[in-house]
DNA sequence: CTAAGTGCAAATAGTTTGCAATTCG
DNA sequence: CGAATTGCAAACTATTTGCACTTAG
């Protein structure tokens, strides 16, 4: 369910920045789908609406959105970064990773065991931390590579 | 408080691999603290007691070590993976880490008003991944940034 | 019009690889 | 001895930067 393209370029406006077709199409690739995109994969996108477009403002424009909050940058270990739409304001993930393909499943949601307000709090008096967000990530074996 | 020296050379061999000086060594870094270091910094503390080491060949020993499962390989988003030593045979790992000046805090241990154990298989059932453990990371501002 | 943004090419930085020399067992 | 391991230098890859050109507002 992709958010609408209208808002966009206010978006870029309200941060003090210039709405450029480029960024725009950027930013509309990000919503696009809930996949974890890597810096290459959205430049691959954006060329086919917008040739022209450069590798070099397609990471100036990540940064900025991880900049601004709106996106979060990951690290799975394949030595890519992936960016993904912040969703609703918030600041936590959870992720399942397969050990053999490197997929990647989002898997927010109601259905965690777990009061992790709580916790963060815990982890915040424990250690003196100003807790901010969490991040939780499963490895594992996905169904496609258990089949083999 | 590290742990003996003399079992690495047998752990070695019980992998199947020479007991070489430069191997031990970096084994032995590794248990020397529970920090997260970076290949270059086992490299600069090896070099200490073994001027000939190579980068290349911490970067091989560490990826031997990955391989074999002592060592576990996080990457924290400041462009360089870190390397630590896997406690007990453990596959789980919990993290706070500060967004302002990198620092990294172990928070293993008993505090967990979680099971993870329950938590997992729920996440196993839900997206048909045999999981096999879990990373969780904390971000936040560190006391000494929190002063500032 | 003009500061902000772009894209190319070149520079970086961490990590990996080819290969001849060395060393463990 | 002979295969495993090492270290150097070169290669690679993702990302960043310098700079002249373009464009949004």
């Amino acid at each position: 369910m992709p958010r609408r393209f209208m808002g966009w370029g206010r978006m870029f406006h309200g941060w003090g920045y210039r709405a450029t077709l480029p960024r725009r199409i950027i930013l509309e690739v990000l919503a696009s789908g809930n996949k974890h995109f890597s810096a290459e994969e959205i430049y691959l996108q954006v060329r086919r609406r917008y040739p022209g477009i450069g590798l070099t403002t397609v990471y100036r424009t990540l940064e900025l959105l991880v900049r601004v909050g709106i996106v979060s940058k990951f690290n799975f270990g394949d030595g890519r970064a992936r960016y993904e739409l912040v969703n609703e304001g918030r600041k936590n993930h959870c992720h399942v990773v397969c050990i053999n393909c490197g997929r990647i499943l989002d898997c927010e949601g109601a259905i965690f065991p777990v009061d992790f307000e709580k916790f963060m709090q815990k982890i915040s008096r424990k250690f003196n931390f100003k807790v901010e967000g969490y991040h939780l990530r499963f490895y594992g074996i996905c169904e496609k590579c258990e089949a083999k």
